[in-house]
DNA sequence: GCGTGACGAGACAGAGGTGTATCATTCCAT
DNA sequence: ATGGAATGATACACCTCTGTCTCGTCACGC
């Protein structure tokens, strides 16, 4: 999580880069990916050329940001200690995790702006699933869904939750708790 | 809900209006609402003087387009006795009635494109956040979440279903079915 | 201090989309 | 069959964005 300010330490070709990078997901979490790249340049306080010169087009630049943000969100999960936690807690795990990184970088889920599909199926969607399978095999998850449509309206309460955020409704943690709490035991009380 | 084959009876002025909203509802689902007005005209099976000769910009066709997806859903939700249902019930029709009619509107979801905020909010949003606050008031809804968080949650797992439907992974039916069962009761088993 | 490299400002051509206008053709009702 | 309205095809000016280029300026390290 490369919080937007190692300004000191870092050289400046680092800086300005995920500058630039940092007010691309702004931008286009506002605009949409069709945003223009004016838009983009001047969010980071940078010329037009200077973005040019660092992504060399638009294409590029959507491709370092979803780079960026499945790795951060790939970290994530890496460090969430999944396959060693209740399942429960491993999907309470999962919805911060995902609220957190998706908070900054909303656009690219709704559109699909992933760098490789496969990279993004195997750092991501691979642990995620893993998740639901142990939990559908263990008896811990219900029996009636298989862990491919679990998985998707998972995503939909997470994209909620990020909404929610982006509102300033709530917080990351109110917000991924709230969205886990509702997904794991339904709307109804116990 | 206007079957797409009013085709004989219509005049044929209504008849190429519709055919020219489907084909919108259609083209801006795959490639989002900044799509060519000439790939929507294409779709429609009509010049694109004709499509500027129904809706004479690309606004006033979103604005159409919109205005059609929520007299639908309104309707909709009007015919399906909300008030007079089950919270339990009156949540399984919210979920049919949004997803039956969102597979076609998908788009406009995503995107910010209602004709007027406050037509979607009295039309659609009113009465979907009165069932969820009589679920908490009459006890039948967890009370640990306030109305419009549950009512985003629940907006979240619907989009996911509608996801599935557009997929073809399952038929709108099931599709709102498991959105439904999921929120209600979460993904544990009772 | 001095130079090298990064930067900003601006110009540029090209591509694509928009909205308008014109005119020939085709469809439909009388 | 015929007249009028709707349509298709096409051309048009205009705009915005893109990606490239140049040149003058500024900052930073040696």
């Amino acid at each position: 999580m490369p919080a937007p300010s190692d300004l000191k330490t870092a050289p400046r070709f680092d800086r300005t880069a995920t500058a630039i990078l940092d007010a691309a997901a702004h931008v286009f979490s506002e605009q949409g990916t069709a945003a223009s790249l004016a838009d983009v340049a001047a969010a980071a306080g940078v010329s037009r050329a200077t973005l040019y010169r660092y992504y060399p087009n638009r294409e590029a630049l959507l491709k370092a940001l979803g780079a960026h943000a499945l790795t951060e969100l790939a970290s994530r999960l890496d460090d969430a200690g999944l396959a060693r936690a209740t399942v429960k807690e491993a999907i309470e795990r999962l919805a911060r995790a995902n609220v957190a990184v998706g908070d900054r970088y909303a656009v690219l889920v709704n559109e699909q702006c992933t760098p490789d599909r496969a990279d993004a199926d195997r750092l991501v969607g691979a642990p995620m699933q893993a998740v639901f399978e142990r939990g559908i095999a263990s008896g811990q998850l219900r029996q009636d869904l298989p862990a491919d449509v679990l998985l998707e309206l998972f995503a939909g309460t997470i994209m909620a939750a990020i909404k929610l955020t982006q509102r300033q409704q709530l917080g990351v943690e109110e917000a991924s708790a709230a969205a886990a709490a509702v997904f794991l035991d339904g709307a109804r009380p116990r």
